[in-house]
DNA sequence: CGTGGGGTTGATACAGTTCAAGATACGTGG
DNA sequence: CCACGTATCTTGAACTGTATCAACCCCACG
């Protein structure tokens, strides 16, 4: 890894308080390394070689069974992935691949645990990121029980207002396959659900989306400080 | 907290290693404290104020949104709740009540940073805890999202069965709508998924269930070890 | 012996999936 | 720059899964 790279990952919230040694231990071992889109990161059942980093571009979580697939999540950066499994050394959960095109910080799983026991301070920062990680899920598992196919559609909407500039558009970065999966549904289910919100200030102009009565739609889809964000 | 019951505490895994001063520390500030059944112990929205772990009897941890509520998971010994947001003292993202007479040991959650930053052993300790906490919700959003209700009851059938001592009887403990909620489906789906499993060798024989051809049952639930255990 | 809560059953309605066909957009090569 | 072929997305119709509402049953308990 070049001194620009390292310097970029040591101010990464993971690394911030870690001893320089320790961090020189960690970053020695890894990889910053670029990935075109659809490449296969992690594979669910195997045991974790590393600890990734997104760093740039997105990454898809998904999981497989009985021929069906579904999309637990779509990381942007700066996201961990896996830490529970690199902790715990036991099998991946779910599969991972990028999106977009990507790179992803690679820290070889041992040398994670092998800090992990001796630096208290990156031991903090691995559980901080676990707890993040841990209450996204949390907040997914309420979406999906909680809420119909429609209403996860439109508080994602709200979301991604919020995220992409509180300016009333939402431009769809990831194919609506992907995003249906995310959702919890079934792309023809996607076309149908937007087409329902058109009833709420919704509508389509071109490649991207219009929220034009964001009230209307905030009525009807309930945003849940303790399911969304 | 008396001595024996101290001494139990000392033996749970997340305090076995901690150093004796600090495991002080964190005897002295807590409670065990026995409830009856539909205590509510933490409700969502709310900071934590304690560490909670199931000492004895069952804990159901549930949510609710829009006037609908869904029971998230059944907690039995020794399961410790809401790690995340004590670490991260930020609202709780469910609540949690007695289902069963319940011994439940409330750790103040100030204490539970303040040895967290200062003890290896205990960090370690909690981070395992998180991590084993976090793979379980993971797993729970797997089953809702690649199963149907049905497929999801015969593998909690398969589980309660393996977890009840392998003798092909399952003993109902918890009732039939907690059950159900937690499972993903109404009490009325609930009974016609047991009539439907009777095809795959499941009965009824009076307060509990028998599991007559465990092979069937299999091969209807195509238990995958990615998402069930 | 009634009363009530939990459980079951039936009828119906709604949500969501599936399959098939059509529309639209997009990149490629002529 | 247009024509074509392929991807992706949309629409429609039929079907399956699940929820809802209402009636009924059953047993425990006063």
């Amino acid at each position: 890894m070049r001194q620009a790279e390292s310097d970029l990952v040591r101010t990464l919230p993971l690394f911030k308080d870690v001893n320089e040694k320790h961090f020189y231990e960690l970053i020695s071992a890894a990889f910053l390394q670029r990935f075109p889109p659809g490449v296969t990161l992690i594979r669910e059942g195997n045991l974790p070689d590393f600890l990734h980093i997104v760093v740039e571009g997105k990454v898809e979580l998904f999981a497989s069974h009985d021929s069906h697939e579904t999309v637990l999540d779509i990381l942007e950066p700066l996201t961990t992935f896996i830490p529970a499994a690199v902790i715990r050394d036991e099998v991946c959960l779910k599969s991972a691949r990028t999106l977009a095109a990507a790179q992803i910080l690679l820290i070889p799983a041992p040398a994670v645990r092998d800090v992990f026991d001796r630096d208290a301070a990156f031991a903090r920062a691995l559980v901080n990121e676990l707890a993040v990680r841990y209450r996204c899920v949390e907040r997914s598992l309420k979406n999906e029980k909680l809420r119909n196919s429609t209403e996860r559609l439109a508080n994602w909407l709200l979301q991604e207002e919020a995220r992409q500039g509180n300016n009333r558009r939402v431009a769809l970065d990831i194919d609506k396959r992907t995003l249906a999966s995310r959702l919890g549904m079934t792309p023809e289910n996607l076309s149908r659900n937007l087409a329902q919100l058109s009833k709420h200030g919704v509508s389509k102009s071109g490649a991207d989306l219009a929220i034009n009565d964001i009230d209307s739609l905030r009525k009807f889809a309930k945003p849940n400080s303790l399911i969304d964000q």
